[in-house]
DNA sequence: CTGAAAGCGCTTACAG
DNA sequence: CTGAAAGCGCTTACAG
């Protein structure tokens, strides 16, 4: 037992034939489909095998099935804020679980300096899972080159992309709708923003939420054109939460409600506004976009909408497997749509 | 572009050596060690694979190289827990810097349903860091057993063990001194509980950081002993170190400071004591350790340990690599210690 | 039920 | 500088 380097090779295929009096297709067979084999060439081999503490070299094994037993998360956002957004590992989780069920690995890829499509191509994987602003064209467009299916989480769907969604125009309207309900007419929005690629502004989730908001702001007269109404950007991060709050307090009507895309984006203001004398939601109130466990936390509870999240990557992953284990053309249906709601706490109040 | 299979087959090296007129050999060279063929073999060859977008398959690569390219980084909580603490994610994050200017890819191995040991023997990797707690015999003896090198991070330094850390022992000690220099007679130490594994509560950092916390109280007149100093356990997460408050309340005689082994569950617990009515720092002091990002959001900021966390990763992979091009017996050092320091902020009050 | 043999796509001593 | 050939350890049609 040392950290170094010990030089005993391991046993091979061939050493389990040799020994166990089989032949190499038996030794495999013993390991892959039992059933093909006697029960008792399979007992010696397994006994064999045991004792030499012998298991199927995986890199052999999937070279030789010319496939990784891997699928890839395209990551929205630099690791370090991947892991820190609960929403997003919620996703990995749930894509985790079916990957282990299925026997296969699962690969994150982060947007690595700019060049995703590198990863894109050369990632070990069979199939891959991108997540939200990275469902872009050049993207898809890249993997499909390399001949790999792939989903799209919050991505946009598509005749071509196959996706899981839920219904981000319905959620934003009911989360606004409450909002306006509570008699605020003060909004500011804050929309996500997104530094690794360019198209994701006006297309995707971004796009259908903004539209949500819309139609619940019209019914109260209002628009983005209102002088009532600011929108922000801000990255997914609880940091940059914080300094959006900066930049709202410094228009010159303050809002009475602060409507975010995501819960990381609302806690970062609720931390920030105490700071600076404005109690929640006594003097502002804010609400937030996913419902991860965090928002229990926050004093008062954070106000918003639930998504399945753990759900959305199993669903896509099982989508996907479904996809790897097709032949042809026969796909079933590609695009899969999961149920929200509202949360209601204590973030939002009368006014 | 569609998310389904299309079936063209990859160029291999057997087309780019065909139709450039070289062998693989060259082929080969051009990709791996242009030097050893001429500068217009290379050009042709090169260019031949750009306009058949060839690359060497990175499957057959691996295969060929008997090796996986890849480092393995063996978590001491389940992905969930692992990914929301901002220390580890710094260590990780170190790792893979390294890994990445070597060429290299990260493997995260989560402590599986209780059988680390399977998740050790069939990792695709060519090394392990191994983190904390899960850095007991059982885990370093299967290591060994495959043959493949290792580093602890937070481990137990050993003869056979190669480890990163910092003087635990010492920076425990630094921060209770403070703790008692500020005035505090009745405190309450959260040690860090550990599901995985068993013997880690009386060994690593766990152990060494008692010392520390003893060799203070020591200094004025307490002990582990003394009624006025209890010990709890948390799990290094944000909701057990909430729940740890509700216990330390139950206790007779109430801390006047609460010292915790990781800013996460002092988190927990500076989220929990308001509200409980007890407001931090005026009615209960709090200190953490690590000095993650998240202590400058509390209010007041947490009072804690910095450690080098991103460096930890860091070097703890040099260290790896450095093992892994060794040919036998020429080892170097195999112990790296790094320098801590105190950061005061408002969490800790005098009394 | 069993086994000989081809094949997966690279790397790399080795000989020229 | 160049290339023929062995080898990495599996899987799996195929023939018996």
């Amino acid at each position: 037992m040392t950290g170094h380097h010990s030089l005993k090779k391991r046993a091979t295929i061939n050493d389990i034939a040799r020994i166990s009096g089989y032949s190499k297709t038996a030794v495999s067979f013993a390991f892959n489909d039992p059933s093909r084999i006697s029960r008792q060439a399979c007992d010696t081999i397994l006994g064999v095998a045991e004792t030499l503490g012998y298991y199927p070299d995986p890199l052999a094994r999937k070279f030789s099935l010319q496939r990784h037993e891997s699928i890839g998360f395209l990551l929205p956002q630099e690791l370090r804020f991947s892991f820190r957004n609960p929403y997003i590992m919620q996703v990995v989780e749930g894509i985790g679980d079916v990957c282990q069920e299925r026997g296969n690995t699962l690969t994150l890829i982060p947007p690595l300096n700019a060049s995703v499509i590198a990863a894109v191509r050369t990632a070990a994987v069979d199939a891959m899972i991108i997540q939200g602003m990275s469902a872009n064209m050049e993207i898809a467009e890249s993997i499909g080159r390399r001949g790999i299916p792939f989903v799209s989480i919050d991505g946009i769907p598509s005749e071509e992309m196959p996706s899981v969604n839920i219904d981000d125009r319905q959620a934003a309207y009911d989360i606004m709708h409450t909002v306006l309900e509570s008699g605020h007419r003060e909004i500011a929005i804050i929309g996500l923003s997104d530094v690794s690629y360019e198209r994701s502004a006006t297309e995707g989730i971004q796009k259908r939420r903004m539209e949500g908001y819309l139609e619940a702001l019209r019914e109260v007269g209002l628009d983005y054109g209102s002088p009532s109404i600011t929108v922000f950007k801000s990255e997914c991060t609880v940091a940059q939460g914080r300094q959006v709050v900066d930049r709202i307090l410094t228009i010159p009507r303050r809002p009475t409600c602060i409507v975010t895309m995501s819960d990381i984006v609302a806690i970062g203001c609720m931390l920030r506004l105490p700071e600076l004398g404005l109690r929640v939601p006594r003097d502002i109130s804010v609400v937030g976009f996913d419902n991860i466990d965090e928002t229990n936390y926050t004093l008062p509870g954070l106000t918003t909408v639930h998504q399945p999240s753990k759900e959305k990557g199993v669903l896509a992953a099982r989508l996907l497997f479904r996809m790897l284990g097709q032949t042809g053309e026969d796909r079933g249906d590609i695009h899969v749509r999961l149920p929200h709601h509202l949360v209601i706490r204590d973030s939002l109040s009368r006014v």
